[in-house]
This record gives structure tokens, sequence and C-alpha cells, in this order.
DNA sequence: AGCTTAAATCAACTAGAGTTGATGAATCTC
DNA sequence: GAGATTCATCAACTCTAGTTGATTTAAGCT
């Protein structure tokens, strides 16, 4: 199961949703969430030039929400569940209390 | 309570992501966090050129994170519930299968 | 060792998102 | 109606993030 861990800064947080928010690392984050993908698997089916894939890859990768598991020349990547349990923590922070209605303005 | 709704697109999803992943963003949402803020509160209370805190509230508000309520001259801004819950659900479609490993590569 | 393949890195280029200051629209007060 | 206030919109500018093709690093094979 998941641990619990400690309540993500709002810029951890925010570092993994730029992660996410573009097409391409979306995409990869889809196919990721089916499994493990190795990189070459990943090029092939994404058809996509390997520099291009290698640069989203490292973004997902520094923003912790993925693994990479290295076996001789293959490197395989999978999602982190951590990350995303600890992203839907700091969802759930946010929506406890935000339906407080302000003070008349002004 | 919150309601169930239909599973997010990934491109709607992407939307909110983006939307969230941006420091002035992210921010205005921390603070609508704790409950409905009028625009002029905001704009003090972070310290914001008008037109700019303007922009990036149709921005979250396009993503379909925040509801505007008007009332006269005035306009309240708050988090929208619903869409934080779509994303958590999303997220934890994700988390489901990730760890599945992949077959030797190649 | 020499060759091949997998993946990461780099520098130059390009396009889109955010900023700024001014203007416009709507509502309120007197 | 005139003036003031709140908020949204717009056009011009700036800057960062992604793309591209070439190169580098490292592992495996013969």
């Amino acid at each position: 199961m998941l641990t619990a861990s400690a309540p993500l800064s709002a810029e951890r947080a925010r570092l993994m949703l730029k992660a996410l928010a573009e097409p391409i690392r979306l995409q990869l984050i889809e196919v990721l969430g089916s499994g493990e993908r190795c990189v070459c698997e990943l090029t092939s089916e994404l058809g996509m030039a390997q520099s291009k894939l290698s640069f989203h890859l490292k973004v997902l990768k520094e923003a912790g929400l993925l693994n990479a598991r290295e076996d001789g020349r293959w490197v395989y990547y999978s999602l982190e569940p951590q990350a995303l349990e600890d992203l839907r923590a700091w969802l759930a922070g946010l929506a406890a209390r935000c339906t407080i209605p302000a003070a008349p303005c002004c």
C-alpha cells in the first residue's frame, strides 16, 4: 500500500503539474499508466525523435513522477505511484475548505 | 457531497494541469483554497497589477477550476470542488495499473 | 579492439505564454 | 447625467520552454 508522506510543498506540486501539463508528456504518462515501458518501445509507440522523448522523460523524472530502471543498454520507465498519491492529497487539501463564502467586499 | 461525474478526458485534464502549473495561478489557487475571494481582495493580497490578475483568473476559469459569482460591481471567485475531484479521480486511474513491469526489451 | 545500438546531452532555433499599460464596459453614487 | 470604481480586454513586447539535428557516452557483440 501507499504510505502516508509529508504534504507536498506548493513548489513541488507546481513542478509536477508543470511536467504533466504538456501534450507529449501527458501522452507518455497515459502510456505508462498501463505499465512500465522501455525507451525504445516508447519511441516506436509514439513515433517520436529520440532526443525529444529523452528530453520529456527527463522533465518527468526530475519532477519525481517517473522511475528509471536501467538494465544493460536499456532503460525502463514507470510511473511513481507515490508522486501521484501526493498530488491527490494536495488536491484534497485544497478542496477541503474552498466553499467558505467571502465576506461582502469593500 | 461530490457526485460521481464522467471520467476526465486527457485533454481536459491537460488544460486543468496547465492552468495550475504557473506560479501566480498556483498562488491564487492556494489563497482560494481557504475560501471565496473578491477580485479586489486578491489584487491587494497578492500586490499585483489588476490586468495581470484578471488574465490568470480567466485561464483558471476557462479550465473549469474556478467559479465566478457576480454581485453588482464585484466579482467573487472560488474553487470548483468538482474539478479538483475529477483531477483526483484521473490521477487515481493512472496509479491503478502503473506498476505492471515491462516485458524484457527487444 | 572495432563496430553497433540505446539513450542522454548540447547548441541553435522557433513559437507560444505571460507582462505591461492603456482602453472599454458595466455598475454605483451624488 | 457626470464622475468614480470594479473588472475585462486588447495590442505590443519579452522571455522561457520545446524542437531539431548532431554529438557523446556507455553497453553489448564478434
